[in-house]
Formats: structure tokens, sequence, C-alpha cells
DNA sequence: GTATGTGCAAATCATTTGCATTCTC
DNA sequence: GAGAATGCAAATGATTTGCACATAC
């Protein structure tokens, strides 16, 4: 299995495109975890390992990295993107509180057969889904 | 069936707030239309009717709307989110290009079960769920 | 060498907030 | 009459853009 690193330089050198440290920094600092991450968190881990990237040049990857399927958007909340790795990490699901945002991953094998089943019906290229669970959890549908 | 506005009568008087003219108008324009809504459209299109209604009031509302379990957010899309009508109306999922941002609406039943099963795993009281499919539509798989 | 990418500072756009006024209960 | 809600204008915060400089191919 290709690494990501070697994902992105393909992607990069079929668009014509450029690679340099900075992308390979910043794609090298996502794959490090494996949890979710957004555009500010990310900035400032590079920062407290003294990379010194500047967020533009993260957000202009970003789009990048989505187009080669390295990533995918999570879910949106407070107010911004959380995204999530989709190679090489097993794919999971959310379920989410409304009230306190709090979030429960699980797995849903089915959704994968749902994926094949519209590609073949809309001639969709199919690249991945989200799907989100939304409610309440023990501790808060109790005040409401 | 209970309409909209009496659902949401009732749930604002659950919760001790009050209502007013302007929720009144913002809801029964939500429900005028059965498609997808985001602030800045739903604003205009109040406008171009003639109601004064500000846009913070509609930004007050919409946490109301969720709560009561009216409306839900469908998805995030050019910077904002997209709210769509969880009462009244069908279910629905969503097909969405990951390039020109084509959405194809369809239907999986399936993900109650899905939904019911959380919340007996995760002790969550279960509103609903938003389910993406993401990919490339038949014109744009062509050029990537 | 050329076009792409970078960092910075400024601009943009969605959303939120402070506040004086108005209205609901 | 008290507490909520409204509209406005200003503030906030995420994201994007313009631009001069650096660098990958």
């Amino acid at each position: 299995m290709k690494s990501e690193i070697e994902i992105f330089r393909e992607f990069i050198r079929k668009k014509g495109l450029r690679n340099t440290p900075e992308r390979e920094t910043i794609i090298e600092e996502i794959f490090a975890s494996h949890d979710h991450f957004d555009v500010d968190e990310l900035y400032l881990r590079l920062k407290s390992k003294k990379k010194k990237i500047s967020k533009p040049s993260i957000y202009r990857l970003i789009p990048y990295l989505l187009e080669s399927g390295l990533i995918q958007e999570a879910y949106f909340e407070d107010g911004h993107l959380h995204y999530e790795h989709i190679y090489g990490h097993e794919h999971h699901c959310h379920l989410r509180c409304l009230n306190c945002g709090k979030i429960i991953e699980f797995e849903e094998k089915y959704l994968k057969k749902v994926e094949n089943r519209l590609a073949e019906k809309y001639d969709f290229l199919v690249k991945g889904h989200k799907f989100e669970v939304l409610g309440y959890c023990p501790k808060c549908k109790a005040h409401i």
C-alpha cells in the first residue's frame, strides 16, 4: 500500500502542479494522528513543532487533499469544518449530540453497498460518504 | 397531523419563550417551499415579499427550529449551512458532486434501523440523520 | 525561465453581539 | 411590568485574496 505522501506526489504530478516541503510537512502532520482535525488546530500543532507554515497554505492545500481522496469533510461544527482521513484508516460514522456536541464513532458496513448501488444508478464515481446520526446523549436528553 | 406553526407554538410555550409575528412569518416562508434553504436565500425571499425581517432574527430562530425538530442541517456548502424540513416531508439523503456541487436526492429506508440500533446501544434520543454520498457526477468524472 | 507556491496583511463573508426600542405574556 | 425579541450597526472569526518574493520543475 502506498503512503499518503506517495499518493499526493502522484496526484500533484498528474495535475501538473508542484510539490513543496510545506505541503509535505502539512500532510505528514495530518497523518501523524488518527483524529479528526480542523485548520486552526492543525496550524497550532505545526506551530508547536516549530514548523513555519501559514494558514493560507493549509487552506490552499485542502482542496487538493479532498480531490486526491486523502481526506474528507467530517462535519461542520463550531463555525468551521472538521476533516478526517479516508486513506489508510478505517472509515467511520458519527453519532452526535445536538446539545453538547459529544461525538461517538461507529461503523456501518452496509453503507458501502448503498454507495455501489448509487454509483451504478446515477453513473457517479463515488469517493465516499458522510453519515451522521443526530440526537441527544444520555446526559442531555434528560434536560430538554 | 399538526401544522408546523402549531408544533412551533407548542415548543415555544413549553420553553417559556415568546412567539412573535416575525417568527411565524419566517416559519411560514420556510414551509411554503419544499426545497432546501439557507439563511441568505430565505432572507431575500422574505424581502422580495416585502416582509421586513432582519437576518439576525433568522439566525436567532434557527436553533429553536432545530431543537423543535422542524428543520435539520442538510449540508455545508459555499461557505454556509443549508437546511431542510424534517417535519411533514419525506426524509431524503443526498448524493453530491465534489466538483460541480450537483445534488441528487434519494431515499434509504434502512438508515432508520441503524438509528434505532444506535439509540439503544448508546442510550441516545435520536432525532434524525444526515447521509451524504460524495463523488463525481457523470460530467465531472470525465475531466478529473 | 516561467509559472506556481509561500507568507503577510488586508479584504470578504457568514454569523454573532451590544444596545436601544418594541412587544409578548 | 418584566423579560424576550427585534433591528440596526458594529464586532467576530473563518476563509480568501492581492501582492511581492521565493522556489520547483
